[in-house]
DNA sequence: TCAAACTGTTGAAGCGCTCTAATCATTGTG
DNA sequence: CACAATGATTAGAGCGCTTCAACAGTTTGA
């Protein structure tokens, strides 16, 4: 800087205020600035410029599983948000790792970022409103009843809500779901569907998994040896309906003619021509651009109560949904492996 | 800093000693500032650190495209790698963008990391090599002749060679391949795939088309449209041959009793059980693995000299490749669509 | 026994920038 | 024409840490 500074044949400050853009710099010393700071190749060291300013204009983005297919797409809509805003970003997974993810908010607290976004968490809620006392937090996708922290979510009990009235608008009365165990909304997926179902008066069939493929495969073969009459079946997330689909296969089962499928999240996969599955879209980019607002908001805006903002998700009807072979043929097969 | 080092009763020199963890710090002491720090919540700030040390021990990781499932597994060897030399991981993505990209690679240098990983990297090798200048670089999964950054790649050449082998030995002669322009890799894979052809005497059949679903699919009605015979189909990359697949189902033909399919990557759709497809394995974590260690050696070892590694890849067998209709004896496991 | 060699500790300089307050140069005002 | 007001520039302090040289206090070796 000093080099620069020599070179344009100004001072030192000079050289920072214009490299800043500042207003109070005069084009004849501004021109003069950036000449020689090109000539010598110079770039500002960020690291000290932070440590001076005692500010970074820095956000953190935490993405838990980097093989999520759902996490890319909130990615996308944070970084133009954040973009806008005039921020920069800093990212970090944590490697599905609870250890991994403590250590990536603490690091993120560490170089003293402005805000931090949280997609994915897993750590307990102490641990991030812990952490919320260092840092603005915002958590996209895991409802949380906090009072320090923000978040974003999708309405999972709607979106269950839009499927359950979408199956059997078709003509469908024995809807199975399978539930996401302990992943992020699906206690309200849940609750969403038995609600809609009670309230036509059909009764809930409920199989347990989890968000993966292989414990939707395993529901599936479940569900369907129960014995149980189904004709559809509205898994937690997109990942185990492709179990669902690779268990109905297996057994001989059509889709959608002998059983319809719905997912949820709308990742790509689902958009896959050659899979092509009715799911919700949880407008993803939206929950991203959301919480960067949420971030801007209490950096710039000086707020300081929590904000819980919930955006209505919309049903993307694909191939996988038909209405039962019940109204149109009547005939249903038997589960065999 | 200061009231930790009042409270344990020492200088700030030995709080910053101890909490680094040097063996010159008697037990008393380290203990005491360890309880003061605790006492007073206090997390050394990593800016003033790396101003101070002008090392960050922080390698910048570059992930061109989010949504590209190729990236994760690179990034799980790059983690695991990086935690064990003792690195701290700083990520960034591109979000497809060649600016911001450029913009990416220019913020690592700013913040002065230690090493920068490009993967999927896709501004000039010219920009490349320039930013190579400030920082050591290593390219993954993009072969590029440089004398100053180094590279690691899976061998194309030799993966396109065994899928061809692999058609062959099932019986295939018109082996047609879905050629991924000027997608990373591609060139060798298709040099490989006509090398072969050619040792076996078989004339090679090529059709155009990139990395994606939608270039796939239209490539694949071109072949078939072609007249030309088509038992097996080796696609550049997972994606494409996902678009030959959704061809293939629309056209008819079952895959693999009708025509064989082979993708290239990997990829986590590619091992769903619904889709199960033949493909290479790249060894991805292995080219993030490879890719720190690089990174070491020029930061610890010194290496001035760039280095360019290229690992085996291997074929990975699923369901849909067999023999051809022709030449079939056995039974084969029926592909439903 | 005394110098040499450690051990644990510290004061102070400095990393590369920003920012406040002061300075200098210019212009406008009564 | 003196004086305030405005605009452009700069000196220097300081951000929170590391590191180096120096220093007491203790141990070792001949």
């Amino acid at each position: 800087m000093d080099d620069v500074a020599q070179r344009a044949g100004v001072s030192r400050a000079l050289v920072s205020l214009a490299l800043r853009g500042s207003d109070k710099v005069s084009d004849s010393s501004r021109a003069a600035v950036r000449r020689a700071a090109d000539e010598l190749g110079y770039r500002p060291n960020l690291i000290a410029r932070h440590l001076a300013s005692k500010q970074t204009r820095t956000f953190g983005l935490l993405i838990n599983d980097l093989h999520n297919p759902y996490f890319p797409s909130v990615a996308d809509g944070i970084k133009r948000a954040a973009d806008a805003g005039g921020y920069r970003l800093l990212m970090n997974s944590a490697f599905l790792n609870d250890d991994d993810e403590t250590r990536a908010i603490e690091t993120f607290i560490d170089y003293r970022v402005d805000g931090v976004i949280l997609t994915g968490s897993r750590v307990s809620s102490a641990m991030i409103e812990k952490a919320a006392r260092s840092v603005p937090i915002v958590v996209v996708s895991r409802p949380m009843d906090s009072t320090v922290v923000d978040t974003i979510n999708n309405d999972d009990f709607m979106g269950a809500q839009m499927v359950v009235e979408h199956l059997i608008e078709l003509g469908h009365r024995h809807i199975c779901h399978i539930d996401g165990g302990r992943g992020a909304g699906s206690a309200q997926r849940l609750a969403g569907y038995q609600a809609t179902m009670h309230r036509h008066g059909f009764a809930p069939h409920v199989a347990s998994a989890a968000f993966t493929e292989a414990s939707g495969a395993l529901a599936a073969q479940q569900a369907l040896a129960s014995g149980r009459p189904v004709t559809a079946v509205f898994a937690g997330n997109d990942l185990s309906a492709l179990g669902v689909l690779d268990t109905l296969d297996h057994s001989g089962f059509t889709v959608p003619d002998d059983i319809s499928l719905v997912g949820y999240d709308n990742t790509s996969v689902a958009a896959l021509r050659h899979i092509g599955l009715t799911t919700v879209d949880q407008h993803r980019e939206q929950l991203g651009e959301l919480a960067i607002d949420a971030l801007i908001d209490r950096v710039e805006g000086g707020r300081t109560q929590a904000v819980h903002r919930v955006i209505a998700p919309s049903l993307v009807v694909r191939s996988t949904t038909a209405a039962p072979r019940a109204t149109k043929t009547g005939s249903q097969r038997k589960f065999s492996k």
